[in-house]
DNA sequence: TATTATTTTGTAAGCGCTTACATCTTATCG
DNA sequence: CGATAAGATGTAAGCGCTTACAAAATAATA
């Protein structure tokens, strides 16, 4: 591989220069800029990006902290982030935290260890306090997912109690009176924030909330078609619920076809998220949209600008969910 | 941030002495190790890998590129490698190639300026001439789900002909005599590996494959239904469906309920790959299991075994598709 | 045209590490 | 106990770039 020695040597010219011209930098005459793009070319040679960094102290690489690389979810977050970063010559580098603390930490410094220039974090397990006190570290961060209070400008988020009202609120106008909801994991702010939406909708509409309509899941199939068994057995009428995760939905659709009901006659149902597999699902699943890829891109943006210093859109902190209507929910009629 | 340089004075050695004890190379009387060590300890002092990487020529980086991070199926495949290389102590960096030559060959190139120290393939545009000419350059690489002749060693990929064998074998068994085909994209190996099965399991019960109950779809939910809408509307008897992928058969299932035919009773449908969604449609999808994750862990350790000398497990270069049944089909009865 | 400002180019000192080689210690053995 | 081998440590030359700073070339101005 030619380094820049043998371009300056064929191009006559000094290493500074040859430097200039890779990096568009300083000022060189048209003259000489042809001379050494031309020696570049003949050399096929290409910069060393490990030298580049170790000089300027700068890796063009940006971390990525996931909780798993797995599932639509991350997938869309991951796919946005990319294209992104790509199109800006950056390179995405990613590591997994698990929902753990102890990984989250790990990856955190095996990230910061390979010397990106900013890091883009999913993460769950750490805590707010903790993410306050990098805010002024040196290294540039954004949190995905997280409202952090203090730390607005590097939060990219979802409006999730907007979301959770959304799904519940569309019940509601469809004229159903009760109204069941399988939680996420109330450890987790979303799961927090979507049920506070649910309940919102509750009270706009003159309804009380009944705890004994609700039950908490952990987000996963298997917790929605248990958690819909729970709701059943108590006895309680209700005509429709809401899940706040699609997966969950998945569960509990399961569950109610089990017990032999139909949807949406006999019940009504709707997801959160907005995942793929969502319109796979008979009948298919109403839902709120979760924009994630977009989500994604805004990240990289914030990088870009902030690190970068590449100027594009304005960043948007806070994202708005919208309703997907589909064929799971559908007006109550006595 | 502390360097090596302030570690060999506080533990009052020398540069040499210590990089012998971040690298564990070389001798190093106990004695000053554990100087060395505390050195370290007290300074917080993590090597830099940038450097660490220019003076020894060696990133610690696999490059990977696949062709969407979208979909569980990649998504699969990125877990499966990220987790096992991690716990090497590499970092995986990726791009896309979006099943576009010029894209594919731009993002090698990428991945090259990046300095991986190997690359684990997942290309689809790129030819098998192009893979073979490869072998014997610098960078040393695996390549996903084909199976180059020429290249056996460096391929990691799924028999998918036996897949293609399973699912139509099965429906046989269960005395369907009748089968129509959607296939993938005929200009793919794996597309036409899973027909080749399929015709071969027809052969072997002494069932002619007849051409007019197969239609190529893309691999696309909504070429599924298509796919679907048109074998059926031929008028021609046939009592189940295999699908090449799990997609097209949810596109598939819809159009097979639009139509008020009801399943597993009037028609029996098998799909591929037990994407993880597959478990959710309604009747649960009888499929043939992709082990994506478990090769994504097997290419890792490639990389691990002939790149980095850490010798594991023995390298499986192809792997076996395991039939998963669910409800989607049953025997067929007049 | 001499003088000064401006643009273009070169020089050389790192960036933080690895590693061949040289040097100095300590153990081994006749 | 001296010679020799083996073990421990140090010296210094890079790895391929960037970037102050200095120097040279050119343009602008009086």
């Amino acid at each position: 591989m030619a380094t820049i020695y043998e371009v300056s040597k064929l191009a006559g010219v000094s290493l500074a220069t040859v430097s200039r011209v890779i990096n568009d930098s300083g000022r060189v005459s048209p003259k000489t800029r042809d001379k050494v793009l031309s020696a570049m070319r003949e050399l096929d040679y290409r910069p060393n990006t490990i030298a580049q960094s170790l000089a300027s102290n700068r890796s063009n690489c940006v971390g990525i902290l996931v909780s798993e690389v797995y599932g639509p979810f991350f997938g869309g977050m991951l796919s946005g982030i990319e294209a992104e970063l790509r199109s800006a010559g950056k390179l995405a580098m990613f590591a997994t935290g698990h929902s753990n603390e102890a990984q989250e930490l790990e990856a955190i410094k095996f990230l910061l260890d390979r010397n990106c220039d900013a890091l883009i974090l999913h993460v769950e397990a750490l805590s707010d306090e903790y993410l306050l006190e990098q805010k002024d570290g040196a290294m540039p961060f954004v949190v995905m997912n997280r409202a952090v209070s203090g730390l607005e400008d590097n939060c990219i988020s979802l409006n999730n109690e907007q979301g959770g009202f959304l799904a519940t609120n569309m019940l509601l106008e469809m004229s159903h009176r009760d109204i069941a909801y399988i939680s996420g994991p109330l450890t987790w702010g979303d799961a927090i924030a979507r049920l506070a939406g649910h309940k919102r909708a509750l009270r706009e509409h003159g309804r009380q909330f009944d705890d004994r309509l609700m039950v908490e899941g952990d987000y996963h199939e298997i917790s929605g078609s248990n958690g819909m068994t729970q709701l059943l057995q108590q006895g309680l009428p209700f005509t429709a619920v809401v899940c706040a995760n699609d997966e969950m939905a998945a569960g509990a659709m399961d569950m109610i076809r089990a017990r032999g009901m139909s949807m949406p006659d006999d019940m009504s149902i709707v997801g959160f998220d907005n995942s793929p597999f969502s319109r796979y699902l008979y009948p298919k699943l109403s839902t709120v949209n979760f924009p994630i890829e977009d989500m994604g891109r805004m990240a990289a943006h914030w990088v870009l600008q902030n690190v970068y210093n590449v100027n594009g859109v304005e960043i948007k902190h806070v994202f708005d969910p919208k309703l997907v209507e589909r064929a799971s929910a559908r007006p109550y009629s006595k």
